[in-house]
DNA sequence: AATATTATTGCAATTAAGTTGCAATAGATA
DNA sequence: TATCTATTGCAACTTAATTGCAATAATATT
């Protein structure tokens, strides 16, 4: 529903979350693009691409927030999503190319399911 | 294995813990307990009895981390764990009562799972 | 194309959640 | 009881995120 437009720091925004699909913490972002916006813009901007459904987004363990290029789940119905993961080792997140049905439960209304996943990472595996 | 110390703030918090089973914020926590200890003794008493496996916590989508008295998921292995609810309308959150199995992932070694859904809750649904 | 409208941005200040250093205190142990 | 060391309170600090507001720049209108 909201108006997006089409400024030099959201395409750049955009542009970068094409070409990089691994989750990015806000002041991660904010190191790869010192002095082109402030801070409060990217906190903005990725509140808004999210609302759009061009990001999505989860809080790790650590409570910081990661953003990652919004992709459909399946064709039929959302009732199945990806899980996500942080490597305690090194501390990168990915988005696991698996999906994990979500659970019905009586009694109550589940409308987002989010799975976070902890462990170590393909790259720390010795 | 951290020697945990039978104090009175920390009978106080076991204690609460075991008449109540909904995960609760440490600010909340605070609340109710005004006066009676200090902020950061919250934090480091609530993180020694996560520890001693004697409460479980998890961060919500608002980022914040609640706790909750652990409850050994499994007889047999700890391969499943109990998905966590957080109500959109009422903010309250609650351990469900279903498992939700780990799930094992190529090439990762997955070591905790946590599982969170939001949506309403019963005493929401009108 | 020029003008009007309003979404977006930068900046600085503020909030919220959690952490830390250190001296004082109080459980546990001998 | 004396000793050891985990625990606590306090104040200061950090990190992630939010907000108000005036200035700016996309977009829509004429």
């Amino acid at each position: 529903m909201p108006v997006i437009r089409k400024t030099k720091t959201v395409e750049l925004l955009i542009n970068f979350f094409n070409n990089n699909d691994k989750p990015i913490s806000i002041l991660e972002l904010a190191d790869q693009f010192v002095g082109v916006m402030d801070k409060s813009t990217f906190y903005r901007i990725l509140e808004r691409l999210e609302d759009s459904n061009i990001l999505h987004s989860f809080i790790g363990h650590d409570g910081v927030k990661r953003y990652a290029k919004y992709k459909k789940q399946s064709l039929d119905n959302n009732a199945e999503v990806h899980p996500h993961f942080l490597c305690k080792n090194c501390g990168v997140s990915s988005c696991l190319p698996i999906t994990i049905p979500i659970p019905s439960v009586p009694n109550y209304i589940i409308d987002s399911a989010e799975h976070l996943l902890t462990g170590q990472c393909k790259d720390c595996l010795t």
